[in-house]
DNA sequence: ACATAGAATGACTACTAGTCAGAATACGAG
DNA sequence: CTCGTATTCTGACTAGTAGTCATTCTATGT
C-alpha cells in the first residue's frame, strides 16, 4: 500500500506534464508560437500559471517539448518506412516519402520545427529539454544513414560517397523544397504553373540517379514499381 | 527657393528613414528580432520611439524593410554573378558560387530571412512592405531563372527541364545545405567528419551533371575551370 | 514678430513572461 | 478522527515591451 503511493504519484505526474503538453500543443497549433500566451495554455489545462512552471521551465521549452512529439512521430513514421522493405534502396525512397507525408499529414508539427534553426529561440531551452532534442535529431539522422550505408556496402550506391552525406544530400533537398511548398504553394502552381511536388520527385531522381553504381541501376526495375506505387497512391487521394 | 523646400523636406525625410533602419540593422544583427526592442533602436538612432512610428508601421516591418537591404546585397551579387560570363552554365555555377559567397560575407542578413518563413511573423507586416518583399523576390527569381533558360534554348540543358523548376531545385538543395551549416557547421565537422561545403558542391555537380545533354557535356571543360577557380579562391583565405 | 503646419516627443495603455508568498490539499501518525 | 507536515497549486505581483496620442517644439511664410 504505502510503497505504490510514491508510484502512482509520480504517473500522477507524468500524467499532468502530458494534459499540459496536450493543450500546449492544441494552442501553439492554433496560434503559433508568438501569439500563444502562457495564460492560454493555463486557461486550456485548466491550471493556473504557476503550476505550469512547476512543469516546464519556459515558454519555449513547452514549445520544444511539443515540437518533440512532432519528431517521435515522424521518427515512427521512418521507422516503418526502413521496415516495409529490405532493399536498402526501396528503403531510401520510401523514408523519403515518408517524410513527403509527414509534411503533409502533420503539417503544424513540420511548421514548428522553423523555430529550431533561429539561434534566438534557443536562448530561452532549458538544457534538458536541448539535450532530448538533441538525442531526438540524432536518432533520426542514424536511422536516416543506416540504410545508405548498407547499399553503398551492398555496391548499389557508388562507394564514394559518404552514407551521412548522402543524407545530408537527400535530406536538404527535400527541406528545402518543403520550406517552398508549405510557404507559397498556391502562388507557384498558379502563376508559374510549376508543379512542386512533380519537381522535388525528379530532382531527388535525379540526385539518386547519379549516385548509382551500375550494379545499382540494374536494380531500378524496383525503383521503377515504387514510383508508380507511389502515383497510384496519389491518385487514389 | 520657395520651390526647392518640399524636395528638400523629402530628401531629408528619406534620409532619416535610411538613419533609423541603419540604427534598426546594428541592433537587429546585434540581438535578433525577439531580443531587440524599438527603444534600443530609437536610443540608437537618437530619436523618440514615437518618431520610429512615424517613418515604420511596426518593429516586424523594420526588420522587413532591413531584410530588404540584405535581398539588394543579395540580387546585386548575383547580378554580377550573370554579367561575368556569357556562357549560361558558367553563369548558374556563378550565381551558386555567389550565394555561397552571401551566405559566407552577409551571415546576418541570411538569417534574417529566417523570420520570412514563418507564418506567425507576417501577421504584423503592413501590406505595403510586404509588396515590396515579394517584388524582390520575383526579381530574384526572375534572375536566375534567365541562364537556365538560355542553357535550355541552347541545347545545353535536358529540353525536358523547366527553367524555373530548375531554379528550385539548385536552390532549395543549396538552401536547405546553407541551413544546416549556419545551425551546426562545427557539429557535423567535428563529430561527425562531414565537409558539409564538399557535399553541397558534390549534390549540386551531381545533379546539374544529371541535367546536362550530351552537348552540355561537351562544354564540361568550362565547369571544370570554374571550380578550379573557386578551390583557388578558398585556399586563398 | 507672429501664425501655422508638420515633425518630434515621452508619458501612458494594454499586455505578457515569469515569480513567489501563501492557500489548499494529500498523507501519515497518534 | 485530528492534527502536523510535505507536497501541490494558486493568482496577485514584478518587470518589461509594443504601440498610441495629447502635447511640445520647430521651421517656414507673411
Amino acid at each position: 500500500m504505502k510503497m505504490g503511493i510514491p508510484e502512482r504519484k509520480e504517473r500522477e505526474k507524468e500524467a499532468r506534464r502530458e494534459e499540459i503538453l496536450n493543450a500546449a500543443q492544441k494552442v501553439f497549433f492554433e496560434k503559433g508560437l508568438t501569439a500563444t500566451t502562457v495564460d492560454d495554455i493555463a486557461q486550456l489545462a485548466e491550471l493556473s500559471k504557476g503550476t505550469l512552471y512547476l512543469y516546464y521551465h519556459s515558454k519555449e521549452d513547452l514549445y520544444l517539448a511539443t515540437a518533440g512529439r512532432g519528431m517521435d512521430i515522424m521518427y515512427g513514421m521512418f521507422e516503418r518506412a526502413v521496415a516495409a522493405s529490405d532493399d536498402p534502396i526501396t528503403q531510401i525512397f520510401n523514408i523519403g516519402d515518408a517524410y513527403y507525408q509527414f509534411f503533409r499529414e502533420q503539417r503544424d508539427f513540420f511548421r514548428m520545427f522553423y523555430y529550431f534553426e533561429s539561434p534566438l529561440f534557443h536562448a530561452q531551452i532549458s538544457k534538458d529539454m536541448m539535450d532530448q532534442c538533441t538525442l531526438r535529431d540524432r536518432k533520426v539522422w542514424d536511422l536516416v544513414a543506416s540504410p545508405v550505408r548498407r547499399a553503398i556496402e551492398a555496391g548499389l550506391l557508388k562507394p564514394e560517397l559518404d552514407p551521412l552525406e548522402v543524407g545530408i544530400m537527400l535530406w536538404s533537398n527535400a527541406n528545402g523544397f518543403f520550406r517552398l511548398l508549405d510557404r507559397n504553394e498556391q502562388y507557384w502552381k498558379e502563376k508559374m504553373g510549376v508543379d512542386l511536388l512533380g519537381t522535388l520527385r525528379k530532382s531527388s531522381g535525379l540526385l539518386l540517379e547519379a549516385m548509382l553504381t551500375e550494379e545499382g541501376r540494374r536494380n531500378r526495375a524496383n525503383l521503377q514499381l515504387y514510383r508508380e506505387s507511389v502515383v497510384h497512391k496519389e491518385n487514389q487521394q
